[in-house]
DNA sequence: TGTTGTGAAAGAGTTCACAGCA
DNA sequence: TGCTGTGAACTCTTTCACAACA
């Protein structure tokens, strides 16, 4: 299939055509009209503007069961991220490998940043070591830093911090389940602050429906 | 502190305060005129609103780092989660206790399902075995899925499914690091397909800057 | 002819601004 | 007086619909 039509992709992705043509027509006119776009050519540029196309080494730092499994982690070479080096405090890890990587100690932090090149980093830490460890990493060059420990950083201007919290999908699903559950019988309560009194005519959003703070 | 204004949480959470307020207000009135929003009583609401007072039993499926890393994580229990069970098809692990659960085998899914009540899964096995995972969870019961294996599953109607793609986080931070790069420098290129001349004005967005695709 | 690229219209989401009330 | 709750205005996003054109 040399080319694909913006209706079949959008209906593959469950979203309006128009959409999707605007879209892409954000990052230049790749298409034919009455033809549609070249498969080779659209990945190969939707690639280059989200960064698919270059190289980027990157050290995780804390390597439990989540830094380990971020290490096995499959997904990443084959968007451009290369698991440069791995670090961890703990002595008795430094020297064995894991993903077929060694495990370096803190003590070389900067060191191993320096000499990779490195500008991002995975902190998989215990909270308590997190922002020292981020502290380290933006001293030693990094500029985006991807937080699995649940604790908030702070960072100077110009570096990225993203978190990731596991449970805030599950926290989703359980949103949905609980109006699965509820459709008809009375809204659960159970209790809450005493003194203070419910107004049960005003629960719900204005629609009845869904409020309006979740996602869909 | 027992009350707080809208404008001093809007602060805190870098939002705008009348955002904060009619968002409050979809899930009704619980501010006071003049005094703010009771600390204690907003707090229950919004939990009560978002499931956190309830239980909800979960199972989790395949228990490599990734599980293990999950079961470990402290962040469920403060959310109203309680990991029922963990399931491996692994022998081996049978009976073995990770965070202080043990592992129980593939063979009676089924049936912890039912005993635990439980209608969230979380499935952190390999790709290959999650279509099937998902299958025999659906069949017992489960109406909601939280998906780490790097794969589209297929459910019917009425069951919820999220996807957690632990790489997409890296994406977006690579996507900003590539633009920080660029500032000046030339678009970087390398080549791509042959044959096929880019368009150099249209590569950016009519804004010039941020193209629009990608999530701030 | 068939499909893109895009102005214009419609729809959602956010912010303003102030009446209403404690 | 001070802060909420909310209609109205504004801004951003999505969809429609069709001219342009390979």
């Amino acid at each position: 299939m040399p080319t694909v039509s913006s209706e079949e992709l959008a209906a593959a992705a469950g979203v309006n055509s128009a959409k999707l043509r605007k879209d892409f027509s954000y990052l230049g006119s790749y298409g034919t009209r009455g033809v549609g776009y070249d498969v080779e050519y659209l990945v190969y540029q939707i690639s280059r503007e989200l960064g698919l196309t270059q190289d980027w080494p990157v050290v995780i730092v804390g390597i439990g069961n989540l830094g380990a499994a971020l290490a096995n982690y499959g997904g990443f070479a084959s968007r451009g991220f290369r698991v440069a080096a791995l670090i961890d405090a703990d002595p008795a890890l430094t020297g064995r490998a894991v993903a077929g990587i060694p495990v370096q100690h803190t003590d070389d932090l900067e060191k191993i940043i320096q000499d990779n090149g490195v500008s991002i980093g995975v902190i998989a830490t215990p909270a308590g070591a997190a922002q020292q460890v981020c502290d380290r990493l933006v001293a030693a060059g990094v500029t985006s830093i991807l937080n699995f420990a649940p604790t908030v950083l702070s960072v100077p201007d110009g570096v990225d911090v993203r978190k990731v919290d596991l449970s805030i999908e599950l926290q989703i699903l359980a949103f949905h389940e609980q109006r699965k559950a509820g459709e008809e019988a009375a809204t659960p309560d159970g209790g809450g602050p005493a003194a203070v009194a419910r107004k049960e005519s005003a629960d719900k959003g204005p629609d009845g429906d869904v409020p309006a703070v979740m996602p869909a």
